[in-house]
DNA sequence: AGGTACTTTTTGGTATGCCAATCTTGCTCA
DNA sequence: TGAGCAAGATTGGCATACCAAAAAGTACCT
């Protein structure tokens, strides 16, 4: 799903599904929390048309749960969700992992191999925010280089939903050098275009995340 | 639309999404056909908006393309695409495979080989029909036991995209014994509970159709 | 005769209004 | 006093009207 940065008035819904991702994703909406087409219009500046038509997508992505004449609630992300999630995004990526050693050029894997330098930069001068970034780039780019766009697009959906689970995780991350340590796995493998060994480095790595999450630093519900 | 026996309007875009979903897969549009909002309104007796609801739901589906200002067409199935959709299947489903084996109980093996032998009296019948049946329910049935909400959802959208392609292949299978002793196998790795196994099966057994399918037997356009 | 610009028409985008279902609240009656 | 119900308020569902952008057709200029 390609978004086009038009920011006049063409793509009110996109814009409006933009924004809604955005804040549910950062956890600026509680989960379970009720979006009023109204109150949410008005606040958007925008007529309730494109933001049900938003709110519609954002239904069909998993990230609000509509119930019929009930409205349009955040979804729950329950660590539960999450685990499941972020399983699904390790299969993903394990697959993807094969089919990009398939197919990757030099100039890819020389690509792989910078981002995976500039993010141990970014390790060694503890610089956790583009630690996250760089380490996304390069799943995304794994991802990407698939060629298949059936498996980009689910791999980007379900990357959104855990987002905000990736971030903190980042943030509080003590085994730091662990993950670091898996990086280096995954670059080895990358370098030596063994699918079936970067996809399963990939699939351990990733599973550290949601392993930690699921143990207690689960998102806070407030909801009871 | 046909005013089915249901309610008096609870869920009209469902009921729009459904039936554009079901002519989509059944191959009723062509892939590429414009979806012009005002004549399929009137069609379907329904106004605009709910149709237009619909059919953000659809795009977020993959089963129409939106471009901005030029509405909405059917998206196109194209060997490639139906080769990329069938690639994730297969890994979804060798995925889910491995939960299963994990967490089947003994009626869910026994259940399984039910299923199994009724498939084989369909094929020693010649029962194509049933056969694709009861194939689609073990398929489905492997995915549901594994528990994971998010990977049965991803997978029942892939499945239901793919449709028409497998009930196609089916048709005209003419390896027909092969697939049949492929799910020998896979029951048979199911019995073991080796979820590698039935994942590896899976994978090579699904890895049949969408081949056949690239080679030559695509959509027929024009095949009112 | 061909191309361009303007006008008409078609079609998608957005706002708004009305209706129905749901939730709230306060009153009545046992 | 509490359960039940009814009326009002709230909110979502759908239809429609209006606006803007793209497409198509036509006339005019070169």
């Amino acid at each position: 799903m390609e978004e086009t940065a038009q920011t006049t008035h063409a793509g009110l819904v996109e814009k409006v599904a933009h924004y809604l991702r955005e804040h549910i994703v950062m956890d600026h909406f509680q989960p379970g929390q009720r979006l009023p087409e109204r109150t949410l219009a008005v606040e958007l500046n925008v007529s309730r048309t494109p933001l049900r038509e938003a709110l519609k997508i954002l239904a069909a992505e998993g990230l609000v749960v509509i119930s019929p004449n009930r409205g349009a609630v955040v979804a729950d992300v329950s660590a539960a969700d999450m685990k499941e999630k972020a399983y699904v995004l390790s299969v993903l990526e394990q697959a993807a992992a094969e089919l990009t050693c398939a197919v990757a050029s030099d100039d890819d894997i020389a690509e792989f191999q910078a981002l995976h330098y500039e993010m141990k930069a970014a390790f060694v001068r503890r610089d956790r925010q583009n630690y996250f970034r760089l380490n996304q780039d390069i799943h995304n780019r794994i991802v990407s280089l698939s060629g298949n766009s059936t498996l980009i697009d689910m791999h980007a959906n379900l990357s959104r939903q855990l987002y905000r689970v990736r971030y903190l995780s980042n943030q509080r991350n003590e085994k730091w050098a662990t993950a670091m340590e898996e990086h280096e796995a995954i670059l080895a493998a990358l370098e030596a275009r063994d699918g079936k060994r970067v996809g399963y480095e990939l699939r351990n790595h990733l599973g550290k995340t949601w392993i930690k999450y699921a143990n207690g630093e689960a998102v806070s519900p407030g909801s009871g």
